[in-house]
DNA sequence: GATATTTGCGAAAACGATTAAGTAATAATA
DNA sequence: TATTATTACTTAATCGTTTTCGCAAATATC
């Protein structure tokens, strides 16, 4: 910057003006000090306007498990991913929070603090993690994905919807004895779904065994696979299996094509999330599509106007609609 | 820091170096000031010591592929996995690079002199973009995955061996007509895959007709499947098929599912990336484990040996080692 | 006991930007 | 014309660190 000045015979302040598009500068000092920037390749540097502005255009993503899948996790992934698309187009970049500070341990709010990040976005974690509650108490704004907290605005997809949609969907096809291998019940996620579908299961009088629901975690094609035998052994088989997400159900499927049961004619599944696969399996997924890049993009929009605008920006709940795809696993039953 | 050092009598040089664990302060100031900097909750800033050191302790991630699939590409997302891990463990946060500086268009070089990053890890680019020659051009240490350039250590998944010992297999199976649906031709992974593949073919005199070697993108079920279409289709059809990778394999099952194609007894078929899913379908995929973890692990070593001792790190290429998932859905063929 | 060395600490400059305050020159107003 | 307002720019302080250098006290050496 110094050397930009010089070369245009004028004061680094100046300078600084005419890149910030400052209203105490002439229009052709302005232009020629652009142009010599182009020329010069000049680039600001992020630590020390961070320093003197507080403001560092750095987003900070918190993204960790329990099972510590990470970036594994498709459907975070791909939230992620939308997240990253509307940040960056609002020039802002993302950093991964973690809890150290070089080799000390800190808690992620004060990592936050030493990185000065004007931001933070929360998913997929354990909310209940007494470091993570502290970040949502701090003065940093923070939006969360599929959480509700009252200090912060959160993206939701519409679980409650979804499965309600997907329930009438099965009913409406005949079957009554349906089972649900759901995800962990700590999840807020998990919460919405189950509550959903016992509402459904209860406003149509139907009575769903204990045996028929069962906890998995999300991911878990294995389990998903020994549950499925559990229930094709039963005595009263379900006619429909949900399962927790379109992965899992990869394993119930399997366990059916060793069984040669024929999908839907034999049994119906259905799955959640809508994924790249669901679509293009045989007999095409019925499924629930949730729409990552619509959660990561109003994410990040809401994320930014809290920052930029917190005096006009509501804290809010923002629902993400979903979207039953019927696909063919899901058949008809004769009542 | 300032109120850290009137706290503890002293001025700010030597809270600085006290934590900073200089030579220069005595042992007793030392632990009085570090205990105090715990009571007080101290944190650095970041971008100050940024600013004066020209160190940043951040790493920046190259990570946009063609098909701007981004974080959902499984294989990558495991890779980034492995180096966050590490990276962190070693005091290193992640940001992901772009090309703007704010809502500027600027060149991925710029950006990390921007940030002010140590070093960067590229992976899953399109390598001929002029932007990405630049910043593997410039001074910023810089170690690639999948791909050898001169100037910089590189992590390489063994493509070569991999396809060798899956040809091996499949080969030793009584396989002759091997069909190859591979991924994009620009990819260095492909060429060496399909150089090993070609070399197999060679060194066993086997001919392979043309129409046999068929090139799709990576993560393409659906290409997949109309692929696995017209080659069952075919008067000679294959007796193995290769997939690009164990995602699109899938599309490629669901063709043979429809014609009631059993596998490995009518038709064989192998993947290749050993993912999550691959080992839980049935039959087990024959198929080869990249070790992602490892890949991901090794380059953040790497670039952070590279970062901290220029002087006496080499430039080298690092091959990981692929394992050969036998699995069970390569059968035996009657030469 | 005089001198040299080591040790522990402080003062101050520097990193590269932003910004409040000040200052000429120019334009507008009375 | 004298005064005020505006414009365009400069000066200098500041953000929170690190680091060089200087200095005094303590210790070692002769």
């Amino acid at each position: 910057m110094k050397e930009l000045a010089q070369y245009c015979g004028v004061s680094v302040a100046t300078v600084s003006k005419a890149l910030n598009d400052q209203r105490d500068i002439g229009e052709s000092t302005k232009i020629r000090i652009k142009n010599a920037a182009g020329k010069l390749g000049y680039y600001p540097n992020a630590a020390a306007r961070s320093l003197k502005t507080n403001r560092s255009y750095n987003i900070g993503v918190l993204f960790v498990d329990k099972a510590n899948s990470g970036l594994t996790h498709e459907y975070f992934a791909s939230v992620l991913e939308g997240f990253k698309v509307e940040a960056e187009k609002q020039g802002y970049d993302i950093t991964f929070i973690n809890s150290q500070i070089g080799k000390k341990k800190v808690s992620y709010y004060d990592h936050c603090k030493y990185r000065n990040l004007d931001g933070v976005v929360i998913a997929c974690v354990n909310f209940d993690n007494p470091e993570v509650i502290d970040l949502l108490g701090g003065d940093i704004p923070v939006v969360t994905i599929d959480h509700i907290h009252e200090n912060c605005s959160s993206i939701l997809s519409d679980n409650i919807k979804g499965i309600q949609c997907l329930m009438e969907y099965i009913y409406e096809n005949g079957h009554r004895r349906i089972a649900y291998i759901h995800g962990q019940m700590n999840s807020a996620v998990t919460k919405a779904r189950l509550t959903s579908f016992y509402r459904f299961m209860e406003s149509h009088s139907l009575h769903i065994p204990d045996k028929y629901v069962l906890e998995a975690a999300y991911l878990d094609v294995g389990r998903a696979m020994a549950y499925t035998r559990d229930l094709l052994d039963r005595r009263d088989p379900p006619t429909c299996i949900l399962y927790q997400d379109d992965t899992a159900l990869i394993g119930g499927l399997n366990e059916m094509r060793v069984r040669n049961l024929r999908i839907p004619e034999d049994i119906s599944i259905a799955g959640y999330d809508g994924n790249r696969i669901s679509q293009l399996l045989n007999p095409k997924l019925t499924t629930v599509r949730q729409d990552t890049a619509a959660i990561g993009m109003k994410a990040a929009k809401k994320l930014i106007n809290t920052i930029e605008k917190p005096k006009t920006t509501f804290t809010e709940q923002i629902i993400v609609e979903v979207e039953l795809l019927k696909g063919e696993s899901v058949g008809k039953v004769n009542i």
